[in-house]
DNA sequence: GCCCGTCAAGGAGTA
DNA sequence: TACTCCTTGACGGGC
């Protein structure tokens, strides 16, 4: 018996005005004379981040949503080099304390995915910085919010540089170069050009990281195309983590925009993926990656609502009873 | 209030 | 070598 519990990203479709990802550019920030007066509307960008997280939350919780990526915008410019002498953690302490404390409340799992610039195996110095700036930053705001950040933020292995075994080889050498704390936060997902479910499983299994199986992702770019035959490996990668097995669900846009994410996700697809998976593992976490965010997680949930052999637990976790 | 160019990032692909 | 595109949500100028 599977638990399979539903998430989405970042926004929301029906909450109005909550956006999490107001921001400034650097080029507006210069523009502004005085900066310290530019440094407290960063300030109050952020606040309001923050506080559109939390109502997002609630929303979640009022709609029995207990799993959420958090945007990784929250403080805008809070990783540019101009801004390095910025103690923006201090300037946000309630905020962040408030978000924490209403995710652990209410049992909430909670994450990020920082965007794809996040280079590990680059063997540029300066952009390997740049990167460990970028987690740090998470790192922070998860120190803020009082969440053990352990397998918090998903990231992809990187650039392909011409020769992807010595590309993966890479990784492998820079990741000894990652702080240990930043290193606990990291889970790795396959991605739909350069890496692949078997490039992944590769470096997760050599460096005990816990692999993100993303299912469009792998149909884009593969090497065996039944995942299914690897599905034991990723479970594997997942025994020492305290949070359950991740996944990434969405449906291509259309047949010449394979790659892109459709508004909606596919439940014939989906459904065929749980039946495949199921009884494999006590729990699987599944992060909605569709353009509708949560009108696309109520959706899917309505389009499995007279599924044969689902128990719904709440609104958004079923049990697939496999057995039977 | 809508439209669309711009902002940011690193890598891939093309000329 | 130099460029364009990819991706994302938001900003902001023009109308």
């Amino acid at each position: 018996m599977t638990i399979f519990r539903l998430g989405y990203v970042a926004m929301s479709k029906t909450l109005k005005n909550a956006s999490p990802s107001q921001t400034m550019t650097h080029t507006r920030f210069q523009t502004i004379p005085d900066r310290e007066a530019a440094i407290r509307k960063l300030e109050a960008i952020a606040r309001s981040n923050l506080h559109n997280t939390l109502r997002l939350l609630k929303h979640n919780l009022a709609h029995d949503i207990s799993f959420f990526r958090m945007s990784s915008k929250l403080v805008p410019l809070a990783t540019h080099e101009d801004l390095r002498n910025w103690r923006y953690i201090s300037a946000l302490t309630e905020e962040l304390k408030a978000i924490g404390d209403y995710a652990k409340a209410n049992e909430m799992r909670v994450d990020f995915h920082p965007d794809h610039f996040v280079v590990i195996n680059t063997h540029d110095k300066e952009i390997f910085q740049r990167a460990m700036i970028v987690l740090k930053y998470h790192f922070m705001l998860l120190h803020g919010m009082g969440i053990d950040p352990t397998h918090r933020c998903v990231l992809h292995l990187g650039g392909r540089y011409q020769d992807k075994e010595q590309a993966l080889e890479s990784f492998i050498e820079n990741w000894a170069l990652v702080p240990s704390s930043l290193q606990k936060m990291i889970m790795i997902e396959n991605d739909d050009k350069s890496f692949t479910l078997e490039d992944c499983l590769y470096v997760c299994e050599k460096l005990n990281i816990p692999l993100v199986f993303d299912l469009h992702h792998h149909l884009a770019n593969h090497s065996d195309k039944n995942w299914v035959n690897a599905w034991s490996r990723v479970v594997n990668t997942w025994k020492s983590s305290p949070l359950p097995l991740k996944m990434h669900i969405s449906t291509p846009k259309s047949e010449e925009k394979f790659k892109s994410h459709a508004d909606f996700i596919d439940p014939e697809m989906f459904l065929d993926f749980v039946k495949n998976v199921s009884g494999t593992i006590p729990q699987i976490d599944c992060m909605i990656e569709a353009k509708q965010k949560d009108e696309a997680l109520f959706r899917l949930v309505n389009d499995l609502k007279d599924a044969q052999d689902i128990t719904w637990v709440d609104n958004t976790v079923f049990q697939w009873n496999s057995d039977q």
